[in-house]
Parts: structure tokens; C-alpha cells; sequence
RNA sequence: GGCGCGGUAGCCAAGUGGUAAGGCAGCGGUCUGCAAAACCGCUAAUCGCGGGUUCGAUUCCCGCCCGCGCCUCCA
């Protein structure tokens, strides 16, 4: 059994991972807040969880998968008010362009996309019991809060020093009736707006709305266990998202609330955070616009390894189109007619052995995907070569086919072929026998005619062994 | 200020204490009527700068420069 190791932000380094029960992995992954559509930047984060859990999945173990959808919070809140709306009516048709956006980058639905509002009975319950250990209290303005001096190791998975955040928050004091400044809100005491919009709740202490930070410590337990084996994220959401989960949680239950600490790294364009206030947000549908297809946003983001920053750049995304055309087309090769009935060589399922042992490796160590698209590569390299070669051998060209699917079962940067509608195919068939006849009384005058003709309305043609293959490009 | 990340060929980007994967782009060749696709070959990196440790550092340590992030909502 290969071992599998991840960088876990908890210690610093990288460790051997295993689930608890050594078979299903118990995952959880701060999904989006629902006010706007997630950008490219969220959906980095998403791309990088969908490798992950892949890439444990070939590794050989179940996957459960919580992704939370925040349904509840200050922006839903004002963009309800703005409209006249309740947050419900806000945050409906944007999960549905979360899901339409997630399928569209092929990221794998999760087990489980709960939403917050869907849980307030389960959070109330933390909150009570936070209250009954002492570490939450009911602040004069009627909020709970949690008493992070009453919680020794609060800071453990960030390392901020507590003195320096005490004394940088001084300022943020008079603001609030808390007892300390970095206490953080668990229930929200209504307002108006909150009534307004349909964000307010019964509670033993008033009417009220659950804190961010509570959502995913209630969900991710009730849905996943007191300790979960894997629980990923944003880098932002290091401090003080998890920290405050950590604390909420391990507060409540005495016990490690989430085993290994996994964060992706930032996507930047023109080289700062992408974010909505700096205006270089980029979405999926834009992207979608663009002709940019989800293949090549797959191989852009998984060439740079989720722990560093990567660039969204146009040339990278061209580059990025270009290399999955030719995975698309090693794809196609193996699967032709032709090569089956061609068969491979001993070569070619060698090829395979290594790429497979190979992208194993690098996944298996800390999500190298990089180094797995390497591997790719060599092998689309060294398999067109042997499928050059005479072969013979049927086995060998399953064998690549089956190494193949496994390898892009993980990465799945195979471009889709653009659909072609029945008149358009019927018209490239006439051209294509037309210019079968040219060629033959070798008028290539009239066959390179036809082939720009066909270009024009993006037919590439590909001559070879006989006949001429069509695709649109 | 505190905590953290990065600076590798024209571009993107892995990696290692013994001089460096892969992709894109470029150039030549094979194949093709010509292309396309594919393959073969080539070009291209003093691995940010300066010290130190070491037989030897791009890789470890120190300092510096540059870029980015978190410390407030944030993937």
C-alpha cells in the first residue's frame, strides 16, 4: 500500500495520512457564500478539493464530502434588503449557478452541500453547550459570543501571536460589549434587517442569526463526526475562520475536531488576490464565453502546484487549451478503430506501467499534480511513438487505454468535442466527398478550396491512411 | 509591526546537497500533393542578489532586494 502524504498547515509540514477508520475519508470544504456567483478564485480552492478527493479515491479510499453553502450572512443580508427580498429568494438561483459552474469545471459533486439555514436547531445546540462549559456568554447588546481567553490553545493552526492581535484590535474595543476584542459572535442578536429579510431565529437568548464561524463547526460535526480525518479550505480562511471552528468545537466536545488542515493557495490575477473590490474578478461563465474549455482551466490550475500562487494570465490559459488538445487527441488515437485493430507494442503498456506508477507518486505526495501532468506527458509522448510503430498487440493497447482513463479519472483534462448539429455534418460530408474526388483526379487546386471553405466555418481536416478525419476546432 | 508564501529558460511550472521534469512558444527534420496531427532532433536557465556551512548548494543557514497573502468580510 502506497503511503499518502499531505501538508498539514496544523504542524507545518507534511505528514502521512490515512483516514481514521483506514476506509472512508471524512472531508470537509468551506463551500461559497451565496450572494454572487463564485469566482475563479473560489473555484481554485473547488479544483484543488476535487483533486483531492480523487486523488484519495485512487489511492483507494471512500470519500465523504461536506461542502457547506453559507445561506446567511451579512451580504446576502443587505443585497435582500436592497431588493425587497428574503435571503432565501437571493441565495436560490445563485446555487443554482454554483452547481451549473461546478459541473461545468467537472468537479465532482460532493455527499452533501448543507446549508446553513437548514441547520439552526444543530448550532443552537453548540451554542448551548458552549454556554453551559463557560466559554460562550451573552454579551449586553444580546449576541453570544465565544470567550477565546477561556480557550488556552485558541491559535494553534494560525500562530498568530495573541498579544499582537489583542493590542491591534484596542482600537476596535469601544465598538463592541465584548469581553475581549477577539471574542467572536456565535449567535447574532437580531435587527431590524434581519427580521426584514427572513434571517432571524428563536433562540434561548432572543431572536438571532448564527455567526459564520458557527455554521461550519455545527454542520461539519453533525454531518461528519466530532473528528474528521481531513477538513480543506481557502489559505484565507486559516485565521480566523478555522481557528474560531477549532475553538467552537474543541471547546464543545474535548476532542481534535479535524485531524489534518489542508489550504489552497491564492489565485492572483495581474498579480494581486482576485477579488470582487479590486475588480479583476473573473468567472466561470465568463471564461465559458471566452471559448475557454473546462479541460484547459483544469490543466492551468493543476500545472501549479495547489500550495502555491498561480496567475491567471492569457497566455497561460492558451498555453493550458494547447496542452490538453493534444491530451484530447492522444485520447482519441487510443481509442480509434484503427489502433485497436493496429494493436500496440510491449513499449507502449511499459509506457503505461511507469506513467501510472508515476502519477501515483506524485499525487500521493502531497498532490504533486504538476509532476502527474509530467507524467502525462511523457506517456502521451512515448505512447504516440509506439503507436506509430507496427504493434500487433491488442493487450497493450488496453493497457494503455485502462492507465489512461485512471490517470485523467483523476485530473479529467480531456477537452469535450465541440458538438457538430446534423445539417452542419451533412454539409462537411458533401464537402468531404467532394474534395475525396478532387484529390483523387488530383486537382488539389480545388481540394485546398474546399479545405479553407471548410476551415471557414472551423473544420480542421486531418489527412491520413487513406481517409480524411473532420473535427471542429 | 506580527505570521506566512513565492522569485527556476521568451511564457507557465516541477524538483534535487553532486550543475535542472513537463507544458506552451521558436527552429530544423520525418510523414503528407501541400497542410494538419504525430514523432525525431535542436535552441533556450550563471535556478533574485550577497555572504556562510560543505569536498560540493539552485537545494541547508544568515542578510538583503522584489512580488504576494493573512492579521477586518474573504476560496
Amino acid at each position: 500500500m502506497s503511503d499518502f502524504r499531505l501538508y498539514n498547515t496544523l504542524t507545518r509540514q507534511v505528514e502521512s495520512f490515512a483516514p481514521a477508520d483506514g476506509r472512508v475519508v471524512r472531508m470537509y470544504t468551506c463551500g461559497p457564500t451565496v450572494y454572487n456567483p463564485a469566482h475563479l478564485g473560489n473555484f481554485r480552492t473547488f479544483l484543488f478539493e476535487d483533486l483531492m478527493r480523487r486523488a484519495l479515491a485512487l489511492r483507494g479510499w471512500s470519500v465523504h464530502q461536506v461542502m457547506n453553502l453559507t445561506d446567511v450572512d451579512d451580504k446576502i443580508i443587505k443585497r435582500a434588503q436592497e431588493q425587497g427580498r428574503t435571503i432565501t429568494e437571493v441565495t436560490e438561483p445563485v446555487i443554482e449557478i454554483f452547481h451549473r459552474d461546478r459541473e461545468f469545471l467537472r468537479i465532482q459533486q460532493a455527499e452533501a452541500y448543507p446549508k446553513a439555514t437548514a441547520f439552526i436547531p444543530e448550532m443552537l445546540a453548540l451554542v448551548g453547550t458552549l454556554v453551559e462549559r463557560g466559554v460562550a456568554y451573552q454579551a449586553d447588546d444580546g449576541s453570544v459570543y465565544f470567550a477565546i481567553a477561556r480557550f488556552p490553545s485558541y491559535g494553534k493552526l494560525s500562530r498568530l501571536d495573541t498579544r499582537e492581535i489583542r493590542s491591534g484590535a484596542r482600537v476596535l474595543q469601544d465598538e463592541y460589549t465584548k469581553e475581549n476584542a477577539q471574542d467572536f459572535a456565535l449567535w447574532k442578536a437580531a435587527k431590524p434587517e434581519d427580521e426584514a429579510t427572513g434571517a432571524a431565529w428563536d433562540s434561548p437568548w432572543g431572536r438571532g442569526r448564527p455567526g459564520w464561524h458557527l455554521e461550519c463547526s455545527a454542520m461539519a460535526m453533525q454531518l461528519l463526526g466530532e473528528t474528521l480525518d481531513l477538513h480543506c479550505g481557502g489559505i484565507d480562511l486559516i485565521f480566523p475562520h478555522h481557528e474560531d471552528e477549532i475553538a467552537q468545537s474543541e471547546a464543545a466536545t474535548g476532542k481534535t475536531f479535524a485531524r489534518v488542515w489542508s489550504h489552497g493557495a491564492f489565485l492572483l490575477t495581474d498579480g494581486s488576490k482576485m477579488a470582487k473590490r479590486v475588480g479583476n474578478v473573473f468567472t466561470v461563465e465568463g471564461l465559458r464565453e471566452a471559448g475557454i474549455s473546462a479541460a484547459a482551466v483544469r490543466h492551468f490550475v493543476y500545472n501549479t502546484h495547489y500550495r502555491k500562487e498561480l496567475n491567471l494570465s492569457d497566455q497561460a490559459l492558451e498555453a493550458s487549451t494547447e496542452a490538453v488538445r493534444r491530451v484530447g487527441e492522444f485520447a482519441r488515437r487510443l481509442r480509434d478503430p484503427a489502433t485497436l485493430e493496429r494493436g500496440g507494442t510491449a513499449g507502449l503498456a511499459h509506457a503505461a506501467d511507469e506513467a501510472l506508477g508515476l502519477v501515483r507518486d506524485a499525487l500521493f505526495d502531497d498532490l504533486n499534480a504538476p509532476e502527474a501532468l509530467a507524467a502525462l506527458f511523457d506517456f502521451i509522448r512515448k505512447g504516440n511513438a509506439e503507436l506509430d510503430r507496427k504493434g500487433g498487440d491488442r493487450a497493450s493497447v488496453d493497457r494503455a487505454i485502462e492507465v489512461f482513463e485512471r490517470i485523467d479519472g483523476v485530473l479529467d483534462i480531456v477537452p469535450l468535442a465541440v458538438a457538430a448539429d446534423a445539417e452542419l455534418v451533412r454539409w462537411i460530408e458533401e464537402r468531404l466527398t467532394s474534395r475525396r474526388e478532387a484529390r483523387i483526379r488530383r486537382d488539389f487546386v480545388e481540394s485546398d478550396r474546399i479545405r479553407d471553405e471548410l476551415a471557414a466555418r472551423g473544420v480542421v481536416l486531418e489527412d491520413g491512411g487513406g481517409s480524411t478525419r473532420w473535427k471542429l476546432g
